[in-house]
Order: C-alpha cells, then structure tokens, then sequence
DNA sequence: CCAATATCGAGAGCACTGCTCTTGCTTTGC
DNA sequence: GCAAAGCAAGAGCAGTGCTCTCGATATTGG
C-alpha cells in the first residue's frame, strides 16, 4: 500500500475509468437498456471476458455509474451553492436550477438513478451515501437560513406524530439543528423537486409546458415557500 | 366488418389479450428490462415466430403495456373520484391516494410510465391521451371547486408571461373555466405529486421516510393548498 | 362450391447478449 | 530466481430479438 503501489495497480485503475468512461458514452447515446459489456469492451480493443476481471456484472457496472451519477448531481448542486449569495430563496432554488441542469444535461444518466431502478428493484446500500447529497443541500439551505427566515409551521394543519417521529429520528442521525416539521417539509419538497425534473427529462410536458425554464423557476420558489423560506414581499 | 366477424378476428383478440396479460405478469415479476418476447411465447405454447403476427417488435409489446397502464392508472383516479365526497380538498386527496396505491399495486407497470422512458426514449403519439388522464382528473376537482373554492393567486408573485401563455393554451384547448395561473400551478402539483410517487415506488424513501401513508396525506393536502384549494382552518 | 387469397404457426437461422472456464503469459513479492 | 497471483485471450453455453421460408388453415370472390 505505498504512495506508488507499481504498474499494475496504476493500470488497473486507468482501465477501470476507461471503462466506466466507454460505458458512460454508450449510456448517453444509446441509454442504459442496450449498455452492451461486449460493446465497451470492443471499443476498447479487449476482449468481453477480460471486462469481468474489473466488474464482475454488467449489474455492476451499472452500480458504479449510479453511484457516480449521484456524486455528479450531488457536486452540482453543492457547486451552485458555493456560488449562491446569502439569499435563503435564492440558495434554494440555485440547488433546484442545479440539479435540473445537470439532469437535462444527462437525461440517460438521470434516468438510471431518478427513474426505474434497473439492477435488482432496490438500489444497493453502497449508493445511499451519495444518493443523500442533494436531500442534504436543501437542508443546509434551510438550516442557514434558521430561525431568522424559516416559519417553522407555514399554514399547516400539524403533522401525525409518525411522521414527526421520522422527522426528529432524521434529525437526530444528520446532526441537524432545524425543527422535526421543517424538516419533514424538506422532505417533501426534495421528492417534489425529481418529480418537476423527472417530468420535463422524461418527455411528460410535451405539448403541456413549453415555457420550462420560467415554470420551473416558479415552481421551485413556490418550494421554498413550502419549506418555510420568506420569499419576496410576503 | 360485422358484428360477428368469424372465428378469426376473435381468435386474434383473445390472443393478442393473452400475450399482453401473460407480458404483464412477466412484467410484475422480472420488471420491463427482463421482459422476453420469447419467455411469454414460451409460456404460452407458441413459437416466438408466431408472436411477431400480434406485436411486431418488443417495443410494440412494451408500447401496448403502456397505454394500458396509463389507463389503468388514470380509471383508478376517475373510480376514486365517484366515490369521493364533494368536499374539494378530500376529493383532490382522494385522486392521490387513487395515483399511489395503484403504484405500490403495481410498482412494475409504473416504473413502465413515469420511470425511464423504454422504448425510442420518447413516448409514442398513441400514449397521450391515456397518459393525459390523472392531469385532467386533478384539474376536473378544482374546475368543480371554482370559483367558490379557489383563489385564483394563492399568494403568490405573478407568474410571467410565457407561463400565462402555455397555460392558456392549455385553458383552451382543454375548454377548462379555470384561470391560466390556477392552470399553471395545476400543473406543478400534477408533476410534483408523482415525484412524491416515484420516491416512495422507487425506494428514495428507505430509511428516510417510514410513516409514508401519513406523509403522503399531508404531502397531498398542501399540494391541493398549493393549487389554491381551502383546506380546513384557513 | 371451388379456387384464389390472406392469415397463421412452426422451424431454421443470423447476429447479438451476459457469463463461465480453461489456457497460457506477465508482473509481483519473497 | 521462483512460486504465486493477476491478467488477456479464446472457446463455448444458454439466452435474446428478429427475419425468412414453408406448409396448413381460414376467408372471400366468382
């Protein structure tokens, strides 16, 4: 386990990203259904049974580019947030142009991992960390954001005592210091945010919303609002 | 083309229906991705060859699935409806309630509509009409609430121009007595309600959310909120 | 009623897939 | 320097979507 652990580690990696790389390119043309192991292997001047020295499934293969998809739209999210202002709504909804962003730039790879999932019906334990990174942002938008500019029950009938059990077990694992009903608002809002995205990726405002940038724009500040974020003139 | 057209054309349908059921139960069980032409020829006691006289190609078969299950999704909706009161806001919830339990139902056939678009990667021209069903059941709900139940700009920044425009189209040619911004926010919650959905059908939820019967319902009342619905106590 | 026609099922076959196993070659660690 | 481990290559298996041909059956026009 040295710093340079020889050639062969080194190329073990390189041909790991060559592949996952090749793979990637065959996802974004031709999507995930026809992903072809003897394919990347072809395009990459091996032969297909070498491929499983380096994943031992096309199914993991799979799971590596989801994992890598989440990591993504993740980083793209934290990015935009980097580069938001102080503005509660405004951090809010650079999370949601983010993630909308990236998602219409790689439809194939967005629908691996917000649309059916395709290996085994339940996506592997190794995904959830990176899987969390969007959810995580909208809460760090809102926890910066607490007690100044958040109410903390907007309008609401109060919540069922499950669901306010969930929200403070969820608050006791992030280490999170906004209100349990906050949180489940969050919550909500994060699952509203993939629907919004998923139905203009996935083709279902065709002939609907034509108008998508602006219609999201609102639609995201009217999440923030949900969540309790002071927009504008309220 | 009368009314009993000999043994032949019946025998199609009753064929062409047992392909489809036999297709659906492979769907229920292996999920779209495993779905084999060859499997349900098999099973059925027919050469594969043979099936290609109903579906053409694979796609065919995954299209024809489709169609059947926006409508069963949509019929769910519309059943739902009739046996709902007439209290606005119950009668929206009962339309989400209706969407999600034939999900969970079938999990498979959803993945199918609102997960990755399978075939071609955009949805047939056959699909829309079925596919339109669960929007205009949502928008009958709060057309039937108008104007008594609804206000029109639920505090909301007015929404710009190009938005105002597709929903009037859509006002149009739906020949729906809504205003163009209930319309637009509508649409939102149609595509927002199906993120809550597909995170739950899709597993986004584990270990996140547990209570979801009771987050779903108090996700779909502030839906019906956001749409302008009076929910009780405002 | 019978012949022309259309429809159908069966089978063989093509090109492709994921995956396994064996055979040698090369790099690594002692 | 040598045994051990890692590796690519090739053959092979079972399965896939799809096409084509060939008889058998059913429908229809004369």
């Amino acid at each position: 386990m040295s710093v340079i652990q020889g050639a062969r580690e080194r190329a073990r990696r390189e041909v790991t990203a060559a592949i996952k790389d090749e793979a990637r390119r065959q996802l974004a043309t031709e999507g995930a259904a026809k992903l072809s192991l003897r394919a990347v292997a072809r395009e990459l001047g091996m032969v297909s049974s070498a491929l499983y020295r380096y994943f031992p499934s096309r199914d993991d293969l799979l799971t590596a580019l989801i994992i890598d998809a989440y990591d993504a739209v993740g980083e793209a999210a934290e990015h935009a947030l980097a580069g938001a202002g102080a503005a509660p709504v405004a951090r809010w909804t650079a999370v949601c142009r983010a993630v909308r962003g990236w998602a219409l730039e790689h439809p194939h790879e967005y629908a691996l991992i917000y649309g059916s999932p395709v290996p085994g019906y339940a996506a592997p334990q190794a995904t959830t960390a990176s899987a969390a990174r969007v959810g995580l942002a909208l809460i760090g938008v809102v926890e910066d954001a607490y007690p100044a500019g958040v109410s903390p029950a907007p309008a609401a009938p109060s919540l069922p005592h499950e669901v306010l059990d969930d929200a403070e077990e969820l608050r006791k694992t992030l280490d999170v210091r906004l209100p349990a009903p906050v949180l489940a608002e969050i919550a909500a809002a994060w699952a509203e945010l993939f629907g919004l995205v998923s139905f203009e990726v996935f083709g279902q405002f065709n002939r609907v919303i034509e108008a998508r940038d602006a219609f999201f724009a609102r639609a995201a500040t009217r999440l923030a609002q949900n969540v309790g974020l002071a927009v504008g003139g309220e």
